[in-house]
DNA sequence: ACCTGAACACCGTTCAAGT
DNA sequence: ACCTGAACACCGTTCAAGT
């Protein structure tokens, strides 16, 4: 069976079971993934270019299904609400696929239209020109930084090894994915207040 | 030469020179890092546990340089400042370093002292009890982000492709070390005065 | 105690060969 | 066009052997 009648491969079938793959708790390697696609190794090199072409093969199948529709927002910060949240779940929703993705660069237009967004929403907010790339570049680094969040074990710290002022306030506190759905939201209000303070 | 009379490996030795190469632009890999040394793959494996073991002497010879000194400050919010100060001061320069640190959970006492300074200072801002942890956890995360972003390439969109706005934004924006830094400081003047409306 | 050399399983990549 | 099998360089780890 060297030519299949219909191919059974191709990108985005190998870009989905990459991302199940590394879903699944394993590392990002050819052998298994060939192995799970009832296919020899060299077969894989026909459609993506080596490993790192599997990495731009998951980018490529996860970025379509949460960036793209430009959400119907009253004001802007709203609309920066909107823009990020999108975003955000794609990093929260795949953290481990995330750990790939870090190296490789996402996609031009897709960080260009983000930006452009972005922009747009903090010049009607008022914000002076000489401050808004930087300050999309700050939400740009929260986001990132709150889904590799979710990478860390469940209990970052042991209570027991904690003063009894954290130990305290760590009782009272949420643990996995409330936790960190909490953080990110916190985290974005707390940058938009800050905003609102500038203009 | 099986046993020299004074022993030229160590684990500050190999982490260091772990360092060195990983900053230099090179994977982590136990082969380079040998030669590096000048000695047998093998005898690495005497002093540390693996390539795991590698990464977590990095750790400890990078950790101890940074964090420890609880400097005198006056006032929560220069505590807070100077407390994530030295953290970033790590992140940012050994960014490379990071990568690897990312998986490997930091060392609990570093993480706890950290975590208590900031809840210290927190309190003493007046933010109520079950707002405490979450604070934290943002700032940490931003402060990932932020250091996660030095590795981001010089330029990371095109003015080409740009929108006019967009564009004539980009014209008048640092790059490099600089939009790095910017943007840190501005994160978290952003975060500080988002933290002071909340009190 | 501290280092070496050999040996092994495994991974990523290439390429000629098949249909 | 699309897949296979073999071959290769290289990496991480182990372990017996040396002093």
């Amino acid at each position: 069976m060297a030519r299949p009648s219909a191919a059974i491969l191709s990108r985005e079938i190998i870009g989905q079971a990459a991302i199940d793959l590394v879903e699944s708790g394993r590392d990002l390697q050819v052998v298994p993934l060939a192995k799970r696609l009832g296919v020899s190794v060299s077969s894989l090199y026909y459609h993506v270019d080596g490993r790192d072409g599997v990495i731009r093969a998951m980018r490529d199948v996860l970025v379509p299904q949460y960036i793209g529709v430009p959400a119907e927002a009253d004001g802007w910060e709203e609309r920066i609400r909107l823009e990020v949240e999108s975003s955000w779940r794609m990093y929260a929703d795949h953290p481990r696929v995330m750990q790939y993705l870090l190296t490789s660069v996402i996609n031009e237009p897709d960080v260009m239209r983000f930006y452009d967004a972005m922009a747009d929403a903090l010049t009607e907010a008022g914000l002076p020109d000489d401050e808004i790339l930087t300050t999309i570049e700050v939400i740009d680094a929260f986001m990132f930084g709150a889904a590799l969040d979710t990478l860390s074990p469940e209990r970052i710290l042991d209570p027991e090894s904690a003063g009894p002022r954290l130990a305290g306030l760590m009782a009272a506190h949420p643990s996995g994915t409330e936790r960190n759905r909490r953080m990110f939201d916190r985290g974005l209000d707390l940058l938009l207040s800050g905003i609102r303070a500038r203009t």
